[in-house]
DNA sequence: GCTTGTAGGGTTGTCTGATAACCTTATATG
DNA sequence: CATATAAGGTTATCAGACAACCCTACAAGC
């Protein structure tokens, strides 16, 4: 079979533009308080509609990149003001991108596995065990496993009874997986698999007896143990 | 005086329908994969143009949590697969999702003091020299000050040289900031502008010697006096 | 029977033009 | 000098149309 790739047809107007416009502004062409040209030059200076622009404007707003005034115009605001985070999922198919946000994970996930030990409910421990129970069925490295390895880590980060662990983590470890996938060598992950079922099992373990700092240790060993498999060198401490 | 109230024209058509359509989606009414009824079919319902039907869907687009394909029709996705974070400022005004968002906070700040004093340039260092000498300058705890503790940290974490580190960091600390401004007593702030800047000295000159160690010491014992001035109890290991 | 071509209807993407709501500025008015 | 009014520009919303695309069904050919 030919593999078939290259047909996007280079996806979405508006959210390119809305990217080229971003682009100006985050690169300090337009300054943070400065106005923005009407919809309607942007719309002849992009040649394309007002629609495409105003959806533009609309996206860049809903991340806080710009504030619009009715009977004014737009505004650039300063990148630190952003209402939203977000991730270019190709920006991780550079490797130096990867290992950063694998960097950042490193504290979310050690510190989420010890208040995980701290603030577990008897109904987290079931439901990691359900996880762990799934990894196990998988025989393969298959997609099957690859979810049920995202979900042991959103379940940890569940257990922390901490919104926010799970909605940052979530986010991060999601963004990790779908780099990984898109770039794995499957040969390499099937022999890896008993590895990481063994060290899901410890800090399972290392949670259940509500010990942070067993639970920490035991998370720090996985994910610098995953790293290492995927030829990553992470700073430790 | 009246009381003005309901003057907002309550902004943003868009997203108020954005906003109701989600909640047909989290609460579970749609469920993930199902398809959401037609552009046109939600304009009538609505009463609004297909115009506003198509920004709301947009901005549910760029969230993740819709996925629309030309020609078939606008689906729900899975929570877990959002391509961004946001955060309702409203929420923050609760205490619990303030100490949970500070719990977080926590580790990220605590790593990127040792990344930085690890990672840091010369240039990082006049730089956070620079952000402490505004600190001071200010002689309250003004809006000033505020703004240059925001940086002062913002600059310990762009020392890391990890993108998302002064990312994630910027985003979470910019949140707990508008949120105690938000809810602060003045009175109380300006005893303590004093004990804040003696810490910002230490966490600046440990990450100019090097030492991991000290840096993550010296931003640890900062945070943890910054949460038990605001009468927070957090958890440390 | 199976594949391929074609037509049709439905949906989202984009365009165009118009109207309403709103802000700013300048000018007139007392 | 303060207020009211008018004018012009900009965004917000509306309405209708066409293009691009997907899916299904049915016909045609082998």
């Amino acid at each position: 079979m030919a593999d078939f790739n290259q047909i996007r047809r280079s996806e979405h107007l508006p959210a390119r533009i809305a990217a080229q416009i971003g682009k100006e502004i985050s690169e300090g062409r337009i300054a943070p308080g400065e106005k923005l040209p009407t919809e309607h030059l942007l719309s002849k200076t992009f040649g394309v509609s007002r629609s495409v622009v105003r959806e533009a404007i609309a996206q860049m707003r809903n991340e806080g990149l710009v504030e619009t005034r009715q009977g004014v115009g737009a505004f650039a605001t300063d990148t630190q003001h952003r209402h939203s985070i977000r991730i270019e999922q190709d920006n991780l198919a550079d490797r130096g991108s990867f290992r950063s946000l694998f960097q950042l994970r490193l504290p979310l996930e050690i510190e989420a596995a010890g208040l995980a030990a701290v603030h577990h409910t008897a109904d987290d421990l079931a439901k990691l065990d359900e996880t762990l129970g799934r990894m196990s069925g998988a025989d393969k490295w298959t997609d099957e496993g690859i979810v049920a390895d995202l979900a042991f880590h959103r379940q940890v980060a569940a257990a922390t009874q901490n919104e926010y662990f799970l909605m940052f983590l979530g986010f991060v470890a999601e963004r990790i997986h779908l780099a990984i996938n898109a770039a794995r060598e499957t040969a390499v992950l099937e022999e890896i698999v008993e590895i990481t079922i063994a060290e899901h099992v410890a800090i399972r373990d290392a949670i259940a007896t509500g010990d942070p700092v067993k639970a920490r240790d035991a998370m720090r060993r996985h994910l610098i143990g995953a790293a290492d498999r995927v030829d990553l060198k992470v700073d430790v401490f």
